[in-house]
RNA sequence: UGGGCUAUAGCCAAGCGGUAAGGCAACGGACUUUGACUCCGUCAUUCGCAGGUUCGAAUCCUGCUAGCCCAGCCA
């Protein structure tokens, strides 16, 4: 069951449906298409879908694209993609790019009310002329311009008859705002680049700020849901909703963002983890990008459930991964099969049980969900385990194997070890060990009892496969921004591959398939490696486990 | 330093003048053929700090402090 938090969004919504100011919730997700979606985005999708979904209202997945030099059709489809398998189904699909049209239209309204005007300052000139953080800025010496010439200015920028940066469309507010975003904002640049869906029909690009109130205005968007930073330029969004005089009227409204502990989010630094060969690519198991979470073996419903509990709040929050870790174990506890793999083999060969002879044993797939029924595993006398699960010299509390104790193979008998074989250097290379027919599993033994319980896979039918246990990516906990500097926190142990075994049965799995490997954790077949004959095990989350050595 | 925002436990967070929800983590204990799960219990005399108003303040007022964001022709 997906929880409900209270945000004050949703109080916001209910208000205005309440009220009568709006009749009906419309919201959107508008991502720009240069780059891969992360978990931050999935907190943005999943509000604005959730939200609208919640009040039988409707969201448009919106392609911000007004910045051809950064975009490209690949992001689009991955978006897409990551859109849809988090859940989501948009009732709209549209493009910043399809409003160009009126978006030069309300330009021009603005030029003819003289709100607006073509400056020819150079870029360096227009941040001179704006001033600081304490000093007011100061007008451009264009700022006066007439309509008439404004009109024919910005009618020669679209033909393309100035380069790239000869000439910008200003909005014309007041140069001496305490807030920033409201000294004569650059509302149109030129650009020759070809757009990914305008082609070259425009070399004139609107800025984000002017363009996208106009779009939620157009789409008739009745709450724009984003990120806390964009909160100094709500003044501006609202003047060119009014000034452009669009009919409908969105409101923005701002959450603060969502990071992880040991995480980083930002796509400079994610880009460089890629490009450096940190990571296999956007899409490599450790990094935050959706289709990493996916390939790592991550749910839609436990980034859903994980997200919904974070909450939404105004503050920056780092949330503990731990979190997000209890949602993927909680959402597969019923669902995945449980299997046994043993991840760094230690050979056992029980010396009384017959040799040549092979028995199929009964395992419950799942004992928290025994729908899911039982299947049969062969038993014989080798067998793998867990080189972890035996120690010659063991610390008290040890329950594991250690001579002379006797321990329980899941799903099968009491074995005890006897003798240690140890190879020229001295490494336990394998173990002799005994055991009693009448401890069968489900045969209803009770006359003795034993401390620990291992897992074993029977070693001539045992399939080889590859474990890939990850570790944090960054080994520092928040996100400082220490520019540079970051590569240095990255966590040389992120990935550990390992080559044990996995029960026969395995061999039938699919990429995506998941499973807890008994006492192991969560794992979920690599997509991307696991061919007919490799099987490569992700492993999404572990176990907890209270043991201490 | 101008402007905007934020501050409640280790982390996230509810709370909206009537005496600090919930989740994660942690720690005890019960159960256990996963050192898991489940169950049961513990975990803020106090809400960034200092004053004030009030019978009563995390909530209202005043002053401070700390953190984040804004000086792209990025979004």
């Amino acid at each position: 069951m997906e929880n409900q938090n209270s945000n004050f969004i949703r109080d916001i919504m209910i208000k205005d449906l309440e009220s009568g100011k709006r009749d009906t919730i419309v919201t959107r997700f508008p991502p720009e298409p240069n780059g891969y979606l992360h978990i931050g985005h999935a907190k943005s999708i999943i509000l604005n879908f959730g939200l609208a979904d919640e009040f039988n209202g409707k969201t448009n997945l919106r392609f911000d694209d007004t910045n051809p030099a950064k975009e490209d059709v690949e992001f689009v489809n991955s978006i897409k993609e990551d859109v849809k398998w988090l859940g989501f189904e948009w009732d709209n699909l549209f493009f910043a790019s399809d409003y160009f049209d009126e978006m030069y239209n309300r330009a021009v309204l603005l030029i003819k009310k003289g709100l607006a005007y073509v400056d020819d300052l150079s870029a360096d000139e227009i941040r001179e002329y704006r001033g600081t953080l304490t000093e007011p800025g100061k007008n451009s010496p264009y700022r006066d311009r007439t309509i008439e010439e404004n009109l024919e200015l910005f009618e020669r920028m679209r033909a393309g008859e100035f380069a790239d940066g000869e000439k910008v469309l200003r909005a014309k507010i007041d140069m001496a705002s305490p807030n920033i975003n409201l000294r004569d904002p650059v509302i149109y640049r030129i650009a020759h680049v070809t757009h990914h869906n305008t082609g070259d029909k425009w070399c004139i690009y609107p800025m984000y700020a002017f363009a996208h109130p106009l779009e939620d205005a157009i789409e008739g968007i009745t709450h724009s849901i984003c990120t806390i930073e964009f909160e100094d330029q709500r003044p501006f969004y609202n003047w060119v909703v009014e000034q452009c005089e669009m009919k409908h009227q969105p409101q923005q409204i701002e959450f603060g963002r969502l990071n992880l502990t040991n995480t980083v989010m930002s796509k400079r630094k994610l880009k460089q983890l890629v490009e450096e060969g940190y990571v296999d690519g956007w899409d490599d198991p450790r990094m935050p990008t959706i289709s990493g979470m996916r390939r790592r073996g991550f749910t839609p419903e436990s980034i859903r459930n994980f997200v919904r509990e974070t909450a939404v709040s105004k503050n920056n929050a780092t949330v503990d991964f731990e979190m997000l870790e209890h949602f993927v174990r909680e959402d597969l506890k019923l669902k995945a099969p449980r299997t046994m793999g043993i991840i760094n083999p230690l050979k056992v060969v029980i010396t009384n049980y017959p040799e040549g002879q092979i028995e199929l044993l009964d395992a419950e797939i799942n004992p928290e969900n025994p729908e899911m029924g039982v299947r049969k595993i062969p038993f014989s006398r080798e067998i793998y385990i867990e080189q972890e699960d035996f120690m010659e010299n063991p610390p008290k509390k040890y329950f594991r194997l250690f001579p002379g104790n006797e321990v329980r193979l899941k799903h099968a008998y009491f074995i005890k070890c006897e003798e240690i074989v140890k190879d020229a250097n001295g490494n336990v290379v394998e173990l002799r060990c005994t055991y009693d027919p009448q401890t069968k599993s489900g045969s209803g033994f009770t006359g003795r009892k034993v401390k620990g319980t291992i897992h074993w896979v029977e070693a001539t039918h045992a399939v080889p496969a590859e474990f890939r246990l990850y570790e944090p990516l960054i080994l520092n906990e928040s996100e400082e921004d220490d520019e540079g500097t970051f590569l240095d926190h990255v966590n040389p142990n992120s990935l550990q591959i390992f080559h044990g075994y996995v029960e026969p049965n395995m061999k039938e799995s699919r990429p995506h398939d998941k499973f807890q490997f008994f006492r192991h954790g969560y794992f979920n077949v690599d997509p991307k490696d696991t061919t007919v004959d490799k099987l490569v095990f992700n492993r999404i989350v572990s176990l907890k486990s209270s043991f201490k050595l």
